[in-house]
DNA sequence: TCTGGGGTCCTAGGACCC
DNA sequence: TCTGGGGTCCTAGGACCC
């Protein structure tokens, strides 16, 4: 029996959330972006799509395009309250529910569509329930799977309702271009067409061992994509997470490596006390570091034991940092943990707070004795000073990824 | 007043081991 | 009188997503 999936994706999330909050937003061309120097356009209003305005582009450009927009700074909380509450609304309706992300969530209607009155009907009253209750509109696509669910509600924005029955997928796909699906970038639909293929019917169509050889393990997944097949469930269980990881664009680029350092204090902290918090530890830790022409590169160590002390992130990345040459000054500097593991919960031995104390201390005092000039102290610079926190759409509402 | 931040997954080459 | 072959671990980089 297929199934039925059905993928709800708000329609541009924070804009609408804020417009919902500020009625003199309402029906104005807005922006939301983050809260740095150098932020982009988070999500732009459907008034302002209308003048060009697109997630990514950087505030000049967004005002060349629209004059009159207005930016709204990011408000993490509101959207994680509204991303919660719209958990309780899918889940009156199976409890098969993935949220995907900040505003996107899959839920398998499979087994329980019969009792709504069938998946048009529970997609209605989805959308009626988010529109009353949080004066937001949603886009819901239906289909036999999460990857024609998504492509439904893809092709029907905003504020619209599409069921892709099983018989009608090969008539959705046969002239679809292959970016449009989910999983083909921009580099897989350019090599896509350097051999002829450019819509999702020729995809479908393509020879398996031509697509192998080309793109190797995924070339079989990518026929069956072009053939409109995907076997990905809905993952009602959160997973755990792979990586903890944060980076931030600096108010202006640094070329002295004392600065340089103090950053990467403040990021190994940010890292160690998100994996703290929910007893996660790691044992690799990486370096990312991005010079004014946006050349990224990383550096990745492995530590002797699984940590998640800021110390001893902290001390991994500044050992990578003195093993490089810096060619310039630096743009974006980012720190992440990795291979995580659960922490077994144990009684700390005497001697170990003794010892961890001290090597707290110990590096307190060395970071002052060397940042003087940034008055680094736990509790006034790394502790308080939270960047806003930094809402992304790969957040979850439980867990890790609550970033803030 | 150029270009954010959080992730996942895959590949490729070298070191090292048997 | 030339260089097997499989496996794992490691680092680096890239594609893709929201």
């Amino acid at each position: 029996m297929p199934k039925i999936i059905m993928c709800v994706d708000m329609d541009a999330f924070f804009a609408s959330v804020e417009q919902q909050a500020d009625p003199r937003l309402r029906g104005k061309p807005i922006a939301v972006t983050g809260s740095g120097a150098r932020t982009v356009i988070t999500t732009a209003s459907y008034e302002a799509r209308k003048f060009g305005v697109k997630t990514g582009m950087n505030i000049y450009e967004a005002k060349k395009a629209c004059p009159q927009l207005i930016l709204v700074t990011g408000d993490n909380e509101k959207y994680i309250h509204t991303c919660k509450e719209l958990t309780k609304v899918y889940n009156q309706f199976t409890p098969d529910m993935e949220t995907y992300s900040i505003d996107e969530a899959f839920l398998d209607i499979t087994t329980t569509h019969h009792l709504f009155g069938g998946p048009e009907a529970i997609g209605i009253s989805i959308k009626k329930i988010i529109k009353d209750r949080f004066g937001i509109n949603c886009t819901i696509g239906i289909a036999p799977n999460i990857l024609i669910a998504k492509l439904a509600s893809d092709i029907s924005k905003p504020d619209g309702l599409r069921w892709i029955r099983p018989d009608d997928v090969p008539d959705v796909l046969k002239d679809l271009p292959v970016k449009e699906l989910w999983g083909i970038g921009s580099k897989t639909s350019e090599r896509l067409a350097a051999l002829g293929i450019k819509t999702c019917g020729e995809l479908g169509r393509a020879s398996a061992s031509l697509l192998r050889n080309r793109f190797g393990i995924i070339g079989e997944t990518l026929k069956l994509m072009g053939m409109g097949i995907c076997s990905r469930p809905v993952i009602a269980e959160e997973e755990e997470p792979k990586s903890i990881g944060h980076s931030m664009t600096l108010p202006k680029n640094i070329g002295d490596r004392d600065e340089i350092k103090a950053y990467i204090l403040k990021l190994s902290e940010m890292v160690g006390r998100r994996a703290r918090r929910y007893r996660y530890l790691g044992r690799k830790v990486s370096l990312t570091l991005r010079y004014p022409d946006f050349e990224t590169f990383t550096k990745q160590t492995t530590l002797s034991q699984y940590a998640n002390d800021t110390h001893i992130i902290y001390k991994s990345a500044a050992d990578m940092l003195s093993g490089i040459r810096l060619k310039d000054r630096i743009r974006l500097i980012g720190v992440c943990l990795s291979d995580i593991t659960e922490d077994e919960p144990h009684q700390p031995s005497l001697f170990e707070i003794e010892r961890r104390r001290k090597d707290l201390l110990n590096i307190m005092d060395a970071v002052n004795d060397r940042f003087g000039d940034f008055k680094l102290t736990w509790a006034s610079y790394i502790m308080q000073e939270r960047d806003g926190g930094v809402i992304s759409p790969a957040w979850r509402p439980t867990g890790v990824r609550l970033t803030l």
